[in-house]
DNA sequence: GAAACGACCGAAATCGTTTTCGCTCAACAT
DNA sequence: ATGTTGAGCGAAAACGATTTCGGTCGTTTC
């Protein structure tokens, strides 16, 4: 049924209900004391008869709010971005606010292009999510409206940024291993070209410090990859340090670690316990065992900054504000016996 | 720097420009012969300068097209939505539209609730993608623009829709394993309600069937879980029947089967060749041997779904139109040693 | 030299809604 | 009877752009 009706607008609505649009548009927006409840009521009725939704557009154009936000995007696999959006959408929820998703693809160009639509569109704001945890360049002075930037930080330190933790995951997953009673720890990173695998090195080692211990052996850089975590697993066992704990930079990493250790004849977690960051579902929770990982808790951090967002469309925020979401280790079977 | 600078219209640059804002528009939009060179230049520049972005709202409500779609989906992961996105971006990227992503979560009073909103903000169209393959109730009745279903097609034959071919990918895999001179052909499916979960079933075995052969056993329907492929793969193994090949019903069942089998013994591809469904890239590109896999092409769903959309919003194109998408094995060493 | 023409520009209407302001009319006080 | 309310409604302006329709010129034509 391809009926595609001519859309029903205000003044139709007041026309069947004979009264003028003035008039009817009160009456739909419950200004008391400006129309009687009678006519009130007959436009409410006459409106959900002809299916009336009211023209946005048109609305925005007094409010100068659109009721739209833009959420622009490097993420391809969206690992990062759709949890953030609907994190977002969460709190946006109330506010009647929908989003725009745009895919940079890591190409200024496009990103530029995407920029100037959302701004064409009016949207009331703009969520910036990074790619990788590092600082991105700031976008802000390119746009007439507020940004915040999700998952990595602007390089501005005068832009609003909600950003993870991932000294402090270092630290879970260290005290977890310690707690465990683990004192031969080794940790399989990735690309060391990522702040993130600095900084949970970071974390890691400074907890092992406070109990005057240190990693087994240096930790291993290589690629955000299963071969690699398979190749450093190896090298690892094959070495001469000892090692009852194994942390992986990543779950991709970890389900190589495990796969190696596992053929090497380790059993998981009673010889070599494991854990790992990103607690990625379909990496983690069907793996054999189920794998220990930190959890960066996007939508938490789509959260918070759809939150921040709204704040800063009523200037409400001071400039530069800065929001750390505390990380959380999710236990499972590779790093604690059933 | 939150200088959230007002923002400049048509208005101001005429102004500026010592013009009319008529004149301005004209020469903006390269209205020839209505606006001589010079002021034309002059007005360009003048635009240049201030920065001018022409408000795609007050656009929109002259020509009634917003250049703004919806798409509306409930896959929470993103494993379809986000390359189906991406598709849509590339084709609507030349007609300069704006993607509103929506997540129903399944739930139909948030779908309809997003509805409202789509509909409220003038969309062009819409596209719909289902979670599963299997048909969706249809919304095009509810909304007063043309709707293209992408992945899962509508219970409504009179809607556009752009699916997959669950049966075809069946045949690629089972054909793929024949000509590699495998006989003994076993499957291993996920959750039996999925209508993919049956249609890849026919397709294998209407292919083997032509071959005068069978599944070397009855395929085993379970979940679409690792636990369940490698429970699976043991009782297949450990079963009467010989086996040197099988066919996972999804990449998570498959990781579930190589692991088991590999641990019992076999060598892959050498004794038992694997293939699955969906090439999902995390699970795929880095296993032990890396699988080979059949790719249903979501980008391409994409790009075909925004392109019947727009032809729909031309009217350009009959009432239920189908498109199906022709899948795509990807080969790699789980089936074919180096 | 008058008429016709074309190039260039601006006034005004339009899209759909909201909001301000003024109008009408009944009810009430004086 | 006049003046004062105030409740209820509509006319009109406004948002930012586009488009139609004239209007003003200077130039050409017979």
């Amino acid at each position: 049924m391809e009926i595609h009706r001519k859309r029903v607008t205000l003044r139709d609505v007041a026309a069947t209900a004979g009264v003028s649009p003035s008039t009817a548009s009160k009456a739909l927006n419950g200004r008391r004391g400006q129309v009687s409840e009678a006519t009130q009521a007959r436009v409410r009725h006459v409106a959900e008869d002809l299916g009336f939704t009211p023209n946005a557009l048109a609305q925005a154009m007094h409010t100068t709010r659109t009721g739209t936000v833009g959420l622009i995007t490097d993420d391809l696999e969206g690992r990062f971005s759709l949890p953030i959006l609907m994190g977002a959408e969460d709190t946006f929820g109330a506010d009647r606010t929908s989003v725009f998703l745009c895919d940079g693809r890591g190409d200024p160009i496009r990103e530029s292009h995407h920029l100037r639509a959302l701004v064409s569109r009016q949207v009331d704001g703009l969520i910036v999510v990074g790619a990788r945890p590092d600082t991105r360049p700031s976008v802000s002075h390119r746009v007439p409206m507020p940004v915040v930037y999700a998952y990595a930080a602007s390089e501005d330190d005068n832009d609003h940024c909600v950003t993870t933790d991932n000294v402090r995951a270092g630290e879970l997953v260290a005290e977890h291993m310690l707690a465990l009673g683990r004192r031969n720890i080794a940790h399989i990173s990735g690309d060391p070209a990522y702040s993130a695998a600095q900084e949970r090195v970071e974390g890691i080692t400074s907890v092992l410090a406070e109990h005057n211990l240190n990693l087994t052996a240096r930790p291993l850089f290589g690629s955000w990859t299963e071969t690699w975590g398979r190749a450093a697993a190896r090298v690892l066992m094959e070495g001469d340090h000892p090692v009852d704990a194994i942390i992986g930079g990543s779950d991709r990493i970890t389900r190589g670690i495990i796969e190696t250790v596992k053929a090497m004849g380790y059993r998981i977690p009673e010889d070599i316990a494991v854990a790992s960051f990103d607690n990625w579902d379909p990496l983690v929770s069907g793996g054999q065992p189920p794998v220990t990982s930190v959890d960066f808790r996007f939508k938490e951090i789509g959260r918070r900054a759809a939150r921040l967002l709204s704040l800063a469309l009523d200037s409400a925020v001071p400039e530069g504000s800065r929001e750390v979401v505390e990380p959380q280790l999710v236990i499972r079977e590779s790093s604690v016996g059933l």
